[in-house]
RNA sequence: GGCCCCAUCGUCUAGUGGCCUAGGACGUCAGGUUUUCAUCCUGAAGAUCUCCGGUUCGAAUCCGGAUGGGGUCACCA
């Protein structure tokens, strides 16, 4: 039994992508169940589109969320290079090797006719497809105006028959031969396009599974065709379900945020982004909604593969970000997440003492300093923000002159002190306690949603609390 | 449009012929806890299993068709 080889063939064209996440998550598990390996090749065959740096952005993304390769540019491997453009060589003599055979031909024609041709085409209601005129050209000549004359090379695709591949998700699939197109598999700039890059590389780094998204069905064909021309073993392909937008056409940055670095930077947690991905077409077999990836891994069968294309829904990546922050991970863990979030004004310091006040108001870790920022920043307080349709100005402003005065006495500044003082005049006032109590938060924060009051004052500190309370109560001294 | 893939609550899904008057999760709504928000707890609404035929004693589950959605038709991957 051969070694179970998976991989990930991403191209460096910009941002790390979650749907590549989405596809090396389902590849790793894979490998990893079958004992295999999983192998990262970067698909860099396209200059125009070729981003520098955009790489290493891929290998980071990938390790933030914590899934490993075994081979590939950055850890090395025996089938290196890992990196298209430092193979192309190879495919040069494969491409050579194709023609010989007469499974491929030189084609010189420009890109305006291509143009014309699919124009007509199109006007006679036809799907636009090359015609194959060079095809009929004589090899022998086509052979010498290729050494001097700009041009590509097309696979010869033959015209009768049927492909068929047993998907590994969705079962037998089958196509007719005569309307798959002789592609282009090497380009003029002398790279090879994806389709011979693919196989080829494939075949050479021994992958046994190819795991990818949906959208390759179509072109699956013309792999088929090239193994069966080389005469290599086929790998068995299983097409992955598409990640969708909420209109339900597939995933795209233009619809949505689909950069891993972007994810990171909100603020999600990676544990619960990949937890998440699990549950895109994929469910627990028993019924867990929140597990870890080494549970994954354990629990993964490709069986359980669904083949609809699931919508990315960000309403419960939220709810699962909140699970982690507040359940799954340690205090000290959360401490380090955070750490890049904090606000460079945020006290260190007191921490421990914010956290269990915000934690569980934490949906992203970014969400930290609009929770936290009263504790250490000054604001703008208007009075109307203290008025309130049940009591008078006056009553306000007795609120404040009392509360100031009895906080002002506390010998000890802890949360359940100050709570008792609290209350002890609400009642001895017969104050109505919402409106009181609200007018404090105020106070004290500046917003009307915080966490608990009392516990927030004694972190506050009291020169601070009774700084705020002084300020509110000028408010309502002044005449306006 | 041709070809291909797919089809269970708004969303993610369970379900592989009888246990389904379809279960769970997110979201939504209501109530409880409560000084606000959040958490937590309880409950509710929400799917004639896209539709129509067929097979069967019996179908969400099998078959066929229709419809709908998606993907793909580049010297991009």
């Amino acid at each position: 039994m051969k070694t179970v080889r998976t991989r990930i063939a991403p191209s460096p064209t910009g941002i790390a992508h979650v749907g590549t996440a989405y596809i090396a998550l389902f590849n790793y598990a894979f490998a990893h169940q079958h004992g295999g390996k999983f192998i990262i090749r970067i698909e860099d065959t396209d200059r125009a589109r070729f981003v520098e740096g955009a790489e290493q952005v891929i290998y980071d993304a990938l390790k933030w969320l914590g899934i490993p390769h075994n081979e590939g540019v950055d850890v090395g491997g025996p089938y290196a290079p890992y990196r298209q453009s430092e193979r192309l060589s190879i495919y040069k003599k494969y491409a050579v090797e194709l023609i010989e055979k007469g499974h491929a031909y030189y084609c010189f024609c420009t890109a305006e006719e291509l143009d014309v041709m699919r124009k007509e085409q199109q006007k006679q209601g036809k799907v636009p497809m090359y015609d194959g005129r060079c095809r009929l050209l004589d090899p022998v000549v086509t052979k010498k105006r290729a050494e001097g004359e700009r041009h590509v090379v097309r696979l010869h695709m033959p015209n009768e028959g049927k492909t068929e591949w047993e998907d590994l998700i969705r079962g037998k699939i089958e196509f007719e031969n005569v309307l798959v197109d002789d592609q282009v598999l090497m380009k003029s700039d002398g790279f090879p396009t994806y389709h011979l890059a693919v196989v080829v590389d494939d075949h050479l780094m021994e992958i046994t599974h190819v795991l990818r998204g949906e959208e390759w069905i179509s072109s699956t064909p013309k792999h088929i065709v090239l193994y069966d021309m080389f005469g290599w073993k086929k790998p068995v392909f299983g097409h992955m379900p598409l990640l969708r937008n909420a209109d339900h056409s597939k995933l795209s940055k233009r619809k949505n945020d689909v950069s891993l670095v972007s994810y990171m930077q909100k603020g999600y947690v990676q544990e619960a982004l990949v937890n998440f991905l699990c549950l895109l077409g994929w469910s627990h077999p028993n019924n867990e909604e929140v597990f870890d990836l080494q549970n994954f891994l354990k629990n993964f069968a490709i069986e359980r593969m669904q083949k609809t294309g699931p919508v990315f829904d960000f309403n419960k990546l939220n709810w699962m970000n909140g699970v982690y922050i507040r359940e799954k991970l340690g205090t000290a863990e959360l401490r380090g997440r955070l750490e890049p979030f904090f606000p460079t004004d945020f006290p260190r310091d007191k921490f421990d003492a914010i956290l269990p006040l915000i934690r569980e108001r934490l949906v992203l870790l970014s969400d930290i300093e609009s929770l936290t920022d009263f504790f250490y920043r000054d604001f703008q307080l208007e009075k109307s923000t203290l008025q309130s349709k049940k009591v008078e100005d006056g009553v306000v402003k007795e609120q404040l002159e009392k509360t100031i005065e009895s906080l002002r006495n506390t010998t000890e500044w802890k949360y359940d002190i100050v709570e008792a003082a609290v209350r002890v005049l609400q009642e001895a006032n017969t104050w109505n306690k919402g409106q009181y109590f609200m007018l404090l938060r105020v106070a004290v924060t500046g917003k009307t949603a915080t966490p608990p009051l009392f516990e927030t004052i004694e972190v506050l500190g009291k020169d601070k609390t009774l700084e705020r309370l002084t300020r509110a109560q000028k408010l309502f001294s002044s005449q306006k």
